[in-house]
Order: structure tokens, then C-alpha cells, then sequence
DNA sequence: TACTTGATTGTTGTG
DNA sequence: CACAACAATCAAGTA
């Protein structure tokens, strides 16, 4: 029991995603906004709520990108099968309509392969964060050491996440 | 930019 | 100070 829950009443965050359903598109909702709405002012870019920053964030080209969701690994696939039934069309916002309705359509186990996938993605992710937050600190330096100190590989970059390899599935094997 | 949904992230708010 | 929950942006596919 988690006393009381954050800032607004609603501790179910179900409510909210409806909300969020019913408007379409999550953007200037302002539902309960009024809280964050005044120092966030607009909407919180990326990350920083300075529009300066916004292009400092976005300028990092070793910031690794958000992992695909588990719609999206199956997107991926989708728009494979999509293509071949559906070569003329090459509208994204076709696959995007379709792989969604088919989405729902799917059951949750349907959408576990799909779900695990991401999980990996996501521990990948996590893992990139790692190293990309190690390169701020190291940043005064040089952001790539590749010839001074050399680091063959690290194994137990993890750190508190156990990953779990299923070997049917196919995996990013050894590089040499 | 169109579009999909999920996730990541950031900020706020209360205890 | 820390957790909790919301709120907004972004992730890819091509013309």
C-alpha cells in the first residue's frame, strides 16, 4: 500500500489511458496538466524544457534511440507481410491503420514473441544507456577511446538486470 | 507529414 | 529525499 498515490486523485492510471484513448492523440491534452502545465509551460520536449536544449539532446548522435515496442517488432513484421500483400501500397499510415487494427486483433499470448522481443530490445537499450551515461563522464577526454585504452569486451555489463537468452530465438552472437 | 500503439522519459506532487 | 503517477514526445516504415 502505497499511502497515496502522486500528485493527482486518480491512482489508476487506467482512467488516464482511456483518456488518452478518447483523445486520439496524445498531445495538449490538458486533463490534469494544470500541475506540470506551469513549469513545463507547453509540452517538455526532449528531455530539456529549455527550447535551447532541445537541439543540444538532439544532436547527440550516440544517444541510443527509445527501444521499439512490442507493436513495433510486430509492425516490422507486418509491414513485411503487408508489402507482399499489398505492393502498391506504400502509404505508411496504410501499414500503420492496419498492423493496428491486427494488433488488437491479436491475443496476448499472440503478442508475447512480439512482447519478449521488446523486452530484449529494452534491455539492449538499458544497457546502451550505460555505456552513452559512461561517455558523459568521460566526455572531457575523448568520446570514443578506440586506440588508447582498448576494451576487448566487458561480459558483466550487467548490472542489475538479468537478461535471459533463449537460445531458440535468434540473438546477436560473438563478434570477433 | 501521414499513422499506428507502446515505451521511455521528464516533470510535477505528495508524504 | 524518494516514490508515484501522469503527461508528452518519440520510436520506424516510404513517398
Amino acid at each position: 500500500m502505497k499511502v497515496s498515490k502522486g500528485r493527482g486523485s486518480k491512482d489508476k492510471n487506467e482512467a488516464i489511458v482511456e483518456d488518452r484513448k478518447s483523445a486520439g492523440k496524445r498531445k495538449a491534452v490538458g486533463k490534469v496538466s494544470e500541475s506540470r502545465n506551469s513549469s513545463s509551460s507547453s509540452k517538455r520536449r526532449t528531455g530539456s524544457v529549455n527550447n535551447f536544449e532541445k537541439q543540444a539532446s538532439a544532436k547527440d548522435p550516440n544517444k541510443p534511440k527509445r527501444p521499439a515496442s512490442a507493436f513495433f517488432v510486430f509492425l516490422e513484421e507486418f509491414r513485411k507481410v503487408y508489402k507482399e500483400e499489398n505492393p502498391n501500397v506504400k502509404a505508411v499510415s496504410a501499414v500503420g491503420k492496419a498492423g493496428g487494427e491486427k494488433w488488437k486483433s491479436l491475443s496476448s499470448e499472440e503478442k508475447a514473441p512480439y512482447e519478449a522481443k521488446a523486452a530484449k530490445r529494452k534491455s539492449d537499450y538499458q544497457k546502451l544507456m550505460n555505456a552513452y551515461n559512461k561517455k558523459q563522464e568521460e566526455e572531457d577526454d575523448e568520446e570514443e577511446p578506440a586506440k588508447s585504452s582498448k576494451k576487448p569486451k566487458v561480459n558483466g555489463a550487467k548490472e542489475e538486470e538479468e537478461e535471459e537468452e533463449d537460445d531458440d530465438d535468434d540473438d546477436d552472437e560473438d563478434d570477433d
